[in-house]
DNA sequence: CAACGTCGCGCC
DNA sequence: AAACGGCGCGAGGTTG
């Protein structure tokens, strides 16, 4: 059919999915010659992902729709634009989707974030000049260009327009009152008549700054619990009308609000973490009398993959920031001047009447959107398992992140200023030494020479030049290691750059190797010196940091396994092997009177598989490891600590598993082939890498995974035809704790992509049960140790429990010495309690023992192995007493 | 010169 | 042709 444009003479080409009205108009922008020769508009390869959701809905739902492209020709004719027009008035869609900004831009003229469209991407808009409602999706193309799990947004956004026929509404209303408390009656009444609502409080505050624990000020508290009527209540600000006698009076009051009898369901935050460090810091409240709900974490839970998008929101805008959250949902407030976060940080110096309303839309608002995120998982069939981890799980995350970051980790600064100083810093020392090393050699002098020539022209040298070779530089490493040494470059583009391999080969070459120490030791310098010292800097750092000498890294729950992420700085790769570390572990030191206690899972992934799984073999290794420890534990003379470690190492059974030999014959050798060949497997590797890894070849590599699924059936089965037959079929995997990791990626036509999704399906529930199980443990200790009355705030500071680090499968404490005597609980706590726990709560049985080491010290250098005995225990305590 | 993407490497 | 999961950070280099 040609257009019937009189200027313009292309092809009209439009799919029609049926005869009878059609629900949803799919709009793609540009057709290829191939779409206008076989008339089916978006046919090409980059929109099998497009297609593909629409097969997988067809099975769920019942809709028509048809698929034309915006421009009618091959390139962009204005013209045609009109024919579109034609197409929608002749055929009435309920719902338009557009494939494409350009698209969505064309049609729905609207937009605001015109330079970000994954923050209208998936909202449904009405659209005024077509009387309609358009939806905008990313394309196919830009799926593969960026990130494979963002096909999903295409099958979201279609599953909304069709929801969208039944009558489903994901936005929110732009509607809502607000109400400045003026009274502490006023205030008393509201409480008490929130407390006895059973019904959800959306809670937000008012602060002068980002900070967490020092120099902070809490300006206002809202409080909603319809989603409609927002109160402020003012706290310290000038414009408050509250003494400080009824200050103190507000603050009995919202403590009892937030831990007394109530009948609240839960409390709603957005960045729950945030709003929790004001209440823990102003009222010392830490444990709720209800969940806690975070929008956030929310939104995270139902989409993780949009943490990978991060690139394409505005600066200070995340994807999952109130403002994304609330404008993807059709709420529109956050787009006043007035209500613009970046106004936020002066709002202590205006009147609180000025911006009341803003402050009351944050709690109306999450109120809403937690309504709209809980219709949101019904229709993922989600709802179940969302709830759990909205309501039970979040509680015990967010606790969790409070309190460690409120505890920060001890440095001490002697030892760190030293370190840092280089008239006396022994690392500074050794980088000094290498750079002399350096400046010795004889090829680096050449490399000087060469540099010399390139930048003076002359290689004449005075006295006292200084020497030119920087080892980071590429440019000098291309000379000294391809020009003047002519080591063969690794790399295949021909380049030569200073990685693993290139080092490995090269070890041999004394510059390679000076190479290797001098990178090594300026990491923990740059890393752990110099960067916190920085933070302890009065100008440079943070409050947070410098008012009490401890580090306040910020822990984030958005890895999408479920693992946490740490930042500012990263605490999770703090140094814990190699040469030197000492150095900078040695700053880590208890305050006075305190010790450090570290606790580590014991191979959790290992044990997460068994338990995951239920692999007979597997789980058998480590039952029968566990009674062993036991009769040890019970007494310690039955055997030497060497054989003890023999029998309980489950590397060396899995070797024994594999190789059909017994335990005490397995070769060094054997148990490293069958410890990488494990964790290969967990990562999702192919032989080609396993045998690369082990050190041999395929053939042999091939001959170890045939052992693994023939010994250890139910683990390979789980993970290579359970794990993935599920998420092909369900485009997810979920943990038995009810987290899911979106596996969009199957929408894509099979390939490459399909296998990355694979290796995503088979090791993200094992790495986000075990993380999420450490953290549901140190939660559960938490709450214990205020039962005790240890906690920060019950105590001072030098006699509080603090929960200082968590980096995955350990956690991390500092703890006064007079409660040593606590170490078997926390072992308990770790191991039988959350087992417990989440077999409640979860109904999620390990059917396993957990087992965790301990060890102690006074700094990190120092630590001591408790071996689970309690001539151990004491042991260490008496070396400790001592320090 | 600031912002950005890439690389290499630290941790589990 | 081959492909190892999850991260943060500092380095040099490129870009606008």
């Amino acid at each position: 059919m040609k257009c019937n444009n009189e200027k313009c003479n292309c092809e009209v080409i439009l799919e029609l999915s049926s005869k009878k009205e059609i629900d949803i108009l799919i709009v793609g922008s540009i057709p290829t010659d191939n779409d206008i020769k076989n008339q089916r508009p978006l046919s090409g390869k980059t929109s099998d992902i497009l297609r593909n959701s629409l097969l997988r809905l067809k099975k769920h739902y019942d809709f028509t729709y048809a698929i034309t492209s915006m421009y009618k020709s091959t390139t962009k004719k204005a013209a045609c634009l009109e024919q579109l027009d034609k197409e929608i008035e002749k055929y009435k869609p309920k719902v338009i989707v557009c494939y494409g900004k350009s698209v969505y831009t064309h049609i729905f003229s609207d937009v605001y974030y015109k330079d970000f469209f994954l923050l209208e991407e998936g909202c449904v808009r009405y659209s005024k000049k077509y009387n309609t409602h358009i939806i905008g999706c990313v394309t196919g193309k830009w799926c593969i260009d960026n990130d494979p799990c963002s096909a999903g947004f295409i099958y979201m956004a279609l599953q909304k327009a069709i929801l969208h026929l039944q009558g489903v509404n994901f936005n929110i209303s732009d509607e809502f009152k607000y109400e400045i408390i003026s009274t502490v009656e006023q205030l008393r009444s509201v409480l008490i008549d929130m407390k006895n609502t059973k019904a959800k409080v959306g809670v937000d505050t008012e602060t002068t700054s980002l900070n967490r624990v020092y120099n902070q000020t809490v300006l206002s508290i809202q409080l909603c619990n319809n989603g409609k009527v927002g109160f402020v209540i003012p706290y310290k600000h000038f414009d408050s009308p509250f003494t400080n006698d009824d200050l103190s009076v507000i603050n009995e009051l919202l403590i009892d609000f937030f831990t007394g009898d109530t009948k609240v369901t839960g409390y709603i935050f957005q960045n729950a973490k945030f709003d929790l460090h004001q209440l823990f810091r102003e009222l010392h409240v830490l444990l709720f009398n209800a969940p806690i709900i975070d929008t956030m974490f929310n939104e995270f839970i139902l989409e993780e993959n949009w943490s990978r998008m991060m690139g394409y929101f505005p600066k200070g805008q995340g994807a999952y920031s109130l403002a994304t959250l609330s404008y993807k949902r059709g709420f529109t407030g956050y787009l006043e001047e007035e209500m613009n976060k970046k106004n936020r940080d002066k709002l202590k110096d205006i009147p609180i009447k000025k911006w009341a309303k803003y402050a009351a839309a944050d709690s109306v608002v999450v109120w809403n959107i937690w309504k709209s995120q809980c219709l949101m998982a019904k229709h993922q069939n989600y709802i179940k398992q969302f709830k759990k981890m909205a309501l039970v799980y979040n509680t015990h995350l967010t606790r969790v992140l409070v309190y460690i970051e409120h505890c920060g980790m001890p440095v001490n600064m002697e030892i760190l200023r030293e370190l840092s100083n280089p008239r006396v810093s022994k690392l500074i020392e050794i980088i000094k030494d290498i750079t002399k090393k350096f400046s010795h050699s004889k090829n680096v002098q050449k490399v000087e020479e060469l540099i010399r020539i390139q930048e003076t022209g002359s290689n004449k040298t005075l006295f006292g030049t200084p020497s030119l070779f920087d080892p980071n530089k590429k440019s000098h490493q291309e000379l000294l290691y391809t020009k003047v040494l002519k080591l063969e470059p690794l790399n295949s583009n021909g380049k030569t750059s200073i990685n693993d391999e290139f080092q490995k080969t090269y070890k041999d070459v004394y510059e390679v190797g000076l190479h290797t120490q001098w990178n090594k030791i300026q990491k923990l310098k740059t890393g752990y010196i110099d960067n916190i010292m920085n933070f302890m800097n009065h100008e440079t750092g943070e409050p947070d940091f410098y008012n009490d000498n401890r580090i306040r890294s910020s822990y984030m729950f958005d890895a999408v396994t479920g693992r946490l992420k740490s930042r500012s700085p990263n605490s999770q790769q703090r140094p814990s092997r190699g040469e030197n570390i000492g150095f900078v572990l040695s700053m880590f030191e208890a305050s006075k009177n305190k010790i450090l206690v570290k606790l580590d899972y014991s191979t959790f992934e290992v044990r997460g598989l068994a338990f995951i799984s239920h692999d007979k073999k597997l789980s058998n290794s480590f039952i029968e490891m566990h009674e062993i420890k036991n009769k040890y534990k019970a007494n310690p003379d039955i055997m030497t600590k060497d054989e003890l470690k023999n029998l309980t190492d489950v590397h060396k059974r899995s070797a024994s598993i594999f190789f059909g030999i017994p335990v005490e014959k397995v070769s060094k050798e054997q148990r490293q082939d069958a410890k990488n060949f494990v964790f290969g497997v967990m990562y999702g590797m192919g032989d080609n890498s396993i045998a690369n890894n082990l050190g041999k070849d395929v053939k042999e590599a091939k001959k170890i995974r045939d052992l693994f699924f023939k010994n250890m059936p139910e683990a390979a089965d789980f993970l290579f035809k359970k794990t993935i037959d599920f998420s092909t079929k369900n485009l997810y995997v979920e943990s038995p704790l009810g987290r899911r990791r979106r596996v969009w990626g199957y929408l894509f036509p099979k390939g490459h992509v399909h296998a990355k999704m694979d290796r995503y399906s088979m090791n993200s529930t094992i790495q986000g049960c075990c993380s999420d199980l450490n953290i549901i443990a140190t939660s559960l200790l938490i709450e214990k140790i205020y039962e005790m009355g240890h906690g920060k705030y019950q105590v001072p500071d030098s006699k509080a429990f603090m929960v200082i680090n968590l980096v995955h499968d350990s956690s991390e404490m500092e703890i006064p010495k007079k409660l040593f005597k606590l170490i078997p609980d926390i072992e308990k706590n770790f191991t039988k309690g959350v087992t417990e726990y989440v077999k409640e709560k979860f109904d999620f049985n390990i059917e396993i023992p957990l087992e965790v080491d301990m060890d102690c010290g006074k700094s990190l250098v120092s630590m001591n192995k408790w071996d689970g005995s309690k001539k151990s225990l004491s042991e260490i305590k008496e070396k400790l007493t001592e320090v």
